[in-house]
Formats: structure tokens, C-alpha cells, sequence
DNA sequence: CGCGCTCGTTGACATTTGTCATCGCGCCGC
DNA sequence: GCGGCGCGATGACAAATGTCAACGAGCGCG
């Protein structure tokens, strides 16, 4: 099931060209690494991987059309001898829960070199995981969204800033019981308010 | 006042290692480009053009200490003989208006191809401007900030959500007064309330 | 100079938002 | 079955926010 004589096959997904290009050369100078695909978007990396079947999905977090976490869940029940992995630039700890949660076997920051990118590439492909060690110690501070499944929804209506009525509209409740879970809600991040409960719960991925 | 024999002589300014390590390869590769320094965060860049005085600063706009435009601005004082060049991922208006009253020479997003990157930084360093059309007409469509520096100024306190009372506090005004500015800032930008306002301003750049 | 203009500032008033006490519903253990 | 418990929902009340009209300071212009 594994790489041909060119060794661990690899697919390439990020919509910045410029660092996909870079990186797809960079890892064409190991001898044991052959990128076999490349992808621009959440939608193109799902194609690119059905078509050439690699060992391994290197995926971006945020990416146009579907963002590496989903690209992950579809890859596992699709493609499960294809092995996962997230790198991203700003990593907020719920991206690192849900992602292992899709199956990710290798989450990392994008403040990695190259060098060690291929070192844990190898590594996953041989079955282990890797979680960046500072991602991991923030997931954990962070700890579980305490959240109920509404407060989050309700938050993630807030969160562009609109204003209740419109909110209690959108999720057909009334305004009260909107107030009181955004209330509830802000009380459990020990916001002010509920706008900044929602950068609160965005910046630790609750939502 | 060009480069010596190597050609080019090129900083490069990424907090991301991967993204600046790959690229760095990349850029070796072009006979007439030579990448003299590596930064990854604003002071760093400031400190390695100081002492590599490079011909080209291919900076990436959101990095730690200090964004791409003040190292630009700095430069421009400190190596007039410095071109500098912006490069980013997601690229809001007014970062582009900003990046050119710099003194920026070139600004694009990451979505170029390392090859174009290249040509763009010859181009640069022959005396031409490059903008990204795309970035560029998103600009022209959100046109100049409508905000008064007293609104952009409370927006920008108001954006993480606190309440009132604090941005008074911390602007040593009365709270009638801040509720006003924001008032009229979020009716300038046609926004229900202070927090869309802000969120509309970041996205524009124009806070 | 005196005029009109804009910006910064303020307080009074209406509206929106946050807090609280309360109620109904479904679920689990006993 | 039934009492306790947590979640969802609601309305009354208090506090924060947004809206409005107004006033003074600075500035360009005839």
C-alpha cells in the first residue's frame, strides 16, 4: 500500500501558490518524498486525492470551498490507507481537537522548517502521530469547550455583530431566550459582553 | 549601488519558517537572485537589512513585533537604496494604501507562483512598481476611509468588545462622547451597531 | 473681519441588551 | 412511578448602548 520505488507519495494542498509551489520543490529534494498532487482548495485536494491515491495529504487548515478538517473527514472514510496531515499558520486549539477527531495523524504550525516538515511526513507515514508540542500545551489550558450546543450556535450568529432581533430571527427564538444564552454564554468565558464572548470562543476554536 | 556578482541581493522577512525556507530555496534557484538574509519577525528584518543592506525586502505583512508596513517605513528612511516589497495572504485595502504611503514599491498575495515572485522582484528592483490587480481594484472599490482619526481611533478600542465605559476610560473622554464617534463611525459604514462598524473597518483595512 | 463649515465634545432621551427569577420538558437513578 | 437535575425557553426589570440636538473651537473664504 505504500509508495512505489520513488517513495512516500505525497499530496500537496494550500491555496497560496507561492508557499505550495516552494514547498513542493523543497520536498522533491528528498530522495524518499515524491509529490504526486497538488491543490488549491478544500474541493480540488478531495479530486487531486482520488485521482493519484497518495500515502500522505499534507492539508492547510483554511482553504477556499472546504478547510483541511473536512478534507480530512472525507479523505479517512474514502481513501483510509491515506494518512493526514494539518498544517497551519495560526493554530487555534478546538482546530487541533477536531481535527484529531477527523483522523489527523500530524498537526503542526507553519513556524517549522522544511527539513522537519519531511522528518514528521516519514514519520506519520510510518504510523505515528505528531502534534506540535505548543499547539498541544494551548489545546489543553484551553481545555473542552464549556459551551452548550446552542450557546455555540447562538454565539456564532452574534459573532458578525448583529443585533439580537435578527439573531432570534435567524434561529427562530425569541429575543429573550437569545439574550440568555448569549448571556449564559458570555458568563462562561468571563466575557463582558457577548461580542467579545465571541472573539473569545473564535480564538479558542469553539466555534 | 546593485548587487555585486551574485546578482540580486534579497532579504526575507516570514515568520513562518516553512514558507521562508522554502522560498528562500526557491529564489536560489534564479541565477540573478541571492537571498543575503532571512527574518522572522518585524525588528529581526529591520536588523538584518541594517546588516546585509540587501537591494530587495520581500516582507510578509503580519509577522510579530512589527507588521510588514512599519518595516517598510523604516527602511525607507534608514536604506533608501532598499526596495521593499510586501507580500501577504490575505490582503485588505487599506493594508495596500498603507503599504504604498510607505514607500512600498511592490504588493501581492500568496497566491503568486514563485517564478512570478521572481520576476516581480526584478522588476521592483529595475525601478517599476508592481501591485496585484485584484488587491488593487479591491481597493479602488472600497475607495479612502470616511472615518475621522477620533472614529477610527475609538473603533479600534471598541474592537475587542469592551464595554463603553473602559474605551472611555482608556481615551480619556466621556462616555456620551465615545458613544457618539461610534455612532457615527458604524452609520459612516452602514453598520447596525459599533462592533459590525468594527468589523467592517478591520476588513477594509481602514483600523 | 465675519461667515459658514467641519470636527470634537457633551448631556438628555429612546432603544437595545444583559440579568434574574421562573416555568416546562425530557432523562436518569432509585 | 417519581423526584431530582440539567437544558431550553420566557418575560419583567435594570443597565448599557445608540440617537438626537446642541454648543464651542478651529479653519478656509469672500
Amino acid at each position: 500500500m505504500s509508495g512505489a520505488a520513488g517513495g512516500i507519495r505525497v499530496l500537496l494542498a494550500d491555496d497560496e501558490h507561492l508557499i505550495r509551489g516552494a514547498l513542493a520543490a523543497l520536498l522533491a529534494l528528498e530522495d524518499d518524498l515524491t509529490v504526486v498532487a497538488e491543490a488549491a482548495s478544500g474541493p480540488e485536494a478531495l479530486a487531486m486525492a482520488r485521482a493519484h491515491r497518495p500515502d500522505v495529504a499534507v492539508l492547510d487548515l483554511q482553504m477556499p470551498g472546504a478547510d483541511g478538517v473536512s478534507v480530512a473527514r472525507a479523505l479517512r472514510s474514502e481513501l483510509p490507507g491515506c494518512t493526514t496531515m494539518i498544517v497551519t499558520g495560526h493554530g487555534r486549539p478546538g482546530h487541533l481537537k477536531r481535527a484529531l477527531a477527523a483522523g489527523v495523524r500530524g498537526f503542526l504550525p507553519k513556524t517549522v522548517s522544511a527539513q522537519r516538515l519531511a522528518e514528521i511526513i516519514r514519520s506519520v507515514h510510518a504510523g505515528n502521530r505528531y502534534v506540535d508540542p505548543e499547539l498541544a500545551a494551548d489545546a489543553i489550558s484551553a481545555g473542552d469547550s464549556p459551551l452548550t450546543a446552542r450557546e455555540a450556535e447562538l454565539l456564532e450568529l452574534a459573532a458578525d455583530g448583529a443585533p439580537v432581533t435578527e439573531i432570534a430571527a435567524r434561529a427562530a427564538l425569541a429575543p429573550g431566550t437569545v439574550r440568555n444564552y448569549l448571556s449564559s454564554a458570555a458568563a462562561k468565558l468571563g466575557a463582558e459582553n457577548r461580542h467579545a464572548a465571541a472573539r473569545i470562543a473564535r480564538q479558542r476554536g469553539w466555534i
